[in-house]
DNA sequence: CTGAAAGCGCTTACAG
DNA sequence: CTGAAAGCGCTTACAG
């Protein structure tokens, strides 16, 4: 029973010829039982069923991609930044849904910001000729995607913008979430409010330094260029930087951080410190247990499932031939407040 | 400069025969460049690389594997039970690493413990032809992979044994590390542990249990079917039913959950009541920011790195021709101490 | 070292 | 409603 060698060689599959044979029928009516087309007599479409699964027979999609007409693979590219990482993931995973239920199977990569290897992934997304792509590129020039796109191959977007290219992109507001999680800040009597932000490279670490920015240009207060921190890339580096800004002279009393790992690495520091009851600090994307956490932290929270559906949407409408000019979706951010950003600063002296 | 339609259709696409065209030489001299035969006369290689960039010509993947002896589609699988969940995730992502390095791409999927949906998939990863099979199943009887086996498609199963099924597995010691973290329970003087399973029809929930009744009858503590709550899917289910134990009359002292998930349903549940202090928690799985809560937590630790990297390395070796008979690898867990599962036992009174 | 012919498994375009 | 022939883009098997 058990008598199959595990890595046992070039086994035989059975073909569409040989599903004809068996049923005694030719192979252009067996394609046509396969493809479900509805001029076939039900006799025969019986026949051909029951000799397609005494064969085990399953479609070879790569050979019917190759003659149709529209060329399909049944397959999408998903190339994000990390799929190990939640908020990559929780995409994946919302476009997944949407493709299952299509049939459509999902070819997923991940980049680690490293131009390099989007080029890589890309072109091997070209070579299995997908569909259709959802990407978070790492690079900062999409001009060579043009090519592909005049493929056919349309190209949506997620929690970064095409440059040098047109195509449909789905974003979080991170420019005004950040702005808003500053001013609650400052309205807890902060001034000295530090930035810990990713690399200066990445659209969304950008957009939230700029949110910082206006959220200190509204309250008329200066920015102070020693208690900003970029090009942050760990929570290790976030946490030493943290650390280091705790034991200066003159501290921040708040920090805002612009994304995930840097929070939780500004959570670390502070606490070594002892002074999570004193500092207050914001994070810029929710994460498991921040509610757990003493005090538990408040975040803005993007929403990647809404994020990952909704390009998903887009993709499989371009798909479907939508031609219609290329649409920016912006999925809003929430605010959470759990108790980190809500302390207080020290009464002011002067 | 960015004038094409994003959702632009039938591009064309050049092909070897363009290649071929535009070099001024046959196309058998073209895919003897492309796939770098090393006897094709240098200067004909120049001219076929130039003509190839500038038609930017892709290969195609599909077309050449219908041809190939090997049939190779450069594809795997990888079908694991949530690729949103950061055990499943960590293990995709290693594989991917495996992967990229010999250009094959990578078909995830996730079955989120549904059979039908495992059905569904392992099917649509047979019609893409995928070299090979990364599986965590959800299913429990796997005979009907037995077709595709035999068509010469290799399957390494990971967290879960094949069942009814020879194939190669990769496993943490789930039994062996569950017993561990009981004992260490019982050594702190505990004797009502209460357990938190996942379902009973999962291969690691069942020897997670298997481990805890172990150590109870090791010490000759008697099992209390009371405090034993199997079959339990999400936090909040954990959550619930470990509030409900820590209510009873005679509450337990101490909670082994079986799960990442369990464990933190288990932690909320036992802070809601304030007793994080006096109630010892274990949890089988690691998760991200454990170290941080207060009492920290004490997990049994995977090491889902190594189990993706060594799926990955069996399933290659198969792919590459290994016909030796299956194998199974068991990966070690790692007990660590952070303060939760260290909490002492109310002193006994009779 | 190079190329013309056949064929992989399927769908198209056409004829009956 | 059914089928025989041609062809998708490539590699094989063979000849020169």
């Amino acid at each position: 029973m058990l008598d199959a060698a595990p890595g046992r060689g070039q086994g035989s599959r059975a073909t569409m010829k040989d599903v004809a044979a068996l049923a005694r029928v030719s192979l252009k009516t067996v394609s046509r039982v396969i493809n479900d087309e509805p001029t076939v007599n039900p006799e025969l479409v019986e026949r051909v069923r029951r000799a397609a699964a005494q064969l085990h027979y399953q479609p070879n999609f790569g050979a019917s991609a190759l003659r149709r007409r529209d060329g399909r693979s049944s397959t999408i590219g998903v190339l994000l930044e990390d799929l190990a990482n939640p908020f990559s993931a929780t995409i994946y995973r919302a476009v997944e849904e949407v493709a299952i239920a299509r049939g459509v199977s999902v070819l997923g990569g991940s980049f680690d910001e490293d131009p390099q290897r989007e080029h890589t992934l890309t072109a091997s997304m070209s070579r299995h000729r997908v569909d259709g792509v959802i990407i978070a590129p790492a690079s900062r020039d999409h001009q060579y995607l043009r090519q592909e796109q005049m493929a056919g191959v349309p190209f949506v977007f997620v929690d970064r913008p095409p440059r040098l290219l047109d195509a449909d992109v789905v974003l979080s507001d991170s420019r005004a979430g950040s702005s808003l999680a500053v001013a609650h800040l400052i309205a807890r009597g902060h001034r000295r409010i530090a930035f810990l932000g990713d690399l200066t490279t990445i659209y969304t670490a950008e957009e939230r330094y700029q949110g910082y920015l206006v959220a200190l240009e509204n309250a008329g207060i200066e920015v102070d260029p020693t208690i900003i921190a970029r090009d942050l890339r760990t929570s290790d580096a976030a946490q030493e930087t943290a650390g280091h800004l705790l034991d200066a002279a003159t501290p921040p009393t708040a920090f805002f951080a612009g994304q995930n790992l840097l929070t939780i690495g500004a959570v670390r520091a502070i606490r070594e410190r002892g002074r999570q009851r004193n500092v207050a600090l914001v994070g810029f994307d929710d994460f498991d247990l921040a509610d757990l956490l003493e005090p538990a932290v408040t975040v803005v929270a993007q929403d990647p499932v809404a994020i990952g559906r909704e390009a998903a949407r887009m993709l499989f409408a371009r798909i479907d031939g939508d031609e219609g000019p290329s649409q920016k979706k912006i999925v809003e951010t929430t605010f959470i407040s759990r108790g980190s950003g809500e302390i207080a600063a020290p009464a002011e002296r002067d």
